[in-house]
DNA sequence: GTGGTCTAGACCACG
DNA sequence: GTGGTCTAGACCACC
């Protein structure tokens, strides 16, 4: 189980644990019908306090993402990983579409935007080669 | 002067008035050495608390931003235009590649995500040319 | 022996059997005298904890439903039936009871709770006749 | 502003303070746009901790029921009326369909349902003239 | 052991 | 003043 959190990283823990479990269900590192790691135990892990998990865990629940098994822990929903691949895309679709859109809107020349574009995204999958 | 000013965006109202306020003379709606509203003026016209306004102004003169003239108010510096446009140019990198390191970190297949942006890249520079 | 455990449900699992079996005996699928299955067996084959059918059992048990003879097991207590009959009809009546009240709290208009109770009690009673 | 909180009802606090509040809206003691009582001041009302309250509107936020105005406070969402009373009627129907499928599944006969709802129904709604 | 709820009190950013 | 987040520690029902 490999959830990195950064305590100061701005964004709040609880979000961050949601966000890194939804992934990991998306990435099939959780399988649906599999019990997640114990508000407990995940608390000791990360040593921060149970109830920040627990409140991402409830968050989870709301989502439809983890089912609750009484007297046993989390489960991983059945559809869970198909709603979390899709919400994945949508996430980072619209950071995309955020930062693209803010872009345009202060009005900086598309042909410079393309190119700095272009400039990172080979950045990014240099270095997803490299690993 | 136009600024939007949307008190249930999520992002602060000061936050919001700086980022227009530089934008606006990034794009030189505002010249070097012309004064901008006052506090009390704009936060009548923005129906916002003054002590919003106020703060905004503080942060963009200690970016150098605005320059205080006694007894008149507050002016936009010499260099400001420069300076946004660059530090502008600065965010929408920041965020860009914020954006592709978290598509990376997700372990999203590059090719899809190499995709995703150029469809979006083409959304915008179509918007754009209809504008 | 049918019972049909959900653990997902929310209600908690023993209490689920305590309700299953008290409702199998007022149908009369249990006749007073005869033994219910052991605590191991419906363990088995409900592939729940051991802890949870002995705790329904032992509820039973405080209710007068469930009567132990020795070293044979669980019996269903002379007048278990007609308890249970009797005890069924007033959780209906609690049951209902609560939903109009709740209804009447949320202010919700006389005449509407009245056509939406007729509504459906129309249905209930159509299915039953189908049935 | 009238919130009748029962510590031990059994239903969560923050619960019933969801419930309320949506119904409050529903019966337009709360009209969209309006505030409604601050976490301190609700928590010093009801002599609850101010946590609890605040997730009770934390969940009356994820609903879309509240919406933040920072600094400000927590106003009602502009289509809530409409989106409580609809849930509002949800809810009650829900209730009354689950008794009735409880005593339908129960083999209870149709006749004796319909006059103990009956007989339910007249006590609520004399009772209401009463009011 | 598990999660769920509640209390208490701290700190932060925002207006 | 406002809500948001986090910590700490308690109690409960359930398995």
């Amino acid at each position: 189980m490999l959830l990195a959190i950064d305590p100061k990283d701005g964004v709040a823990i609880y979000e961050q644990i949601c966000r890194q479990v939804k992934f990991a269900i998306a990435a099939q590192a959780f399988l649906p019908g599999e019990t997640v790691p114990s508000v407990r135990e995940l608390s000791r892990t990360l040593a921060i306090n149970p109830n920040t998990v627990a409140r991402a865990y409830r968050d989870l629940q709301t989502e439809g993402v983890l089912v609750p098994i009484r007297g046993t822990g989390l489960a991983v929903a059945d559809d869970a990983d198909k709603l979390c691949r899709s919400e994945r895309a949508k996430l980072i679709r619209q950071r995309i579409r955020q930062a693209f859109n803010e872009a345009r809107h202060s009005q900086l020349d598309a042909d410079q935007l393309k190119k700095l574009v272009e400039e990172e995204l080979g950045r990014i999958t240099t270095e997803a080669g490299k690993k």
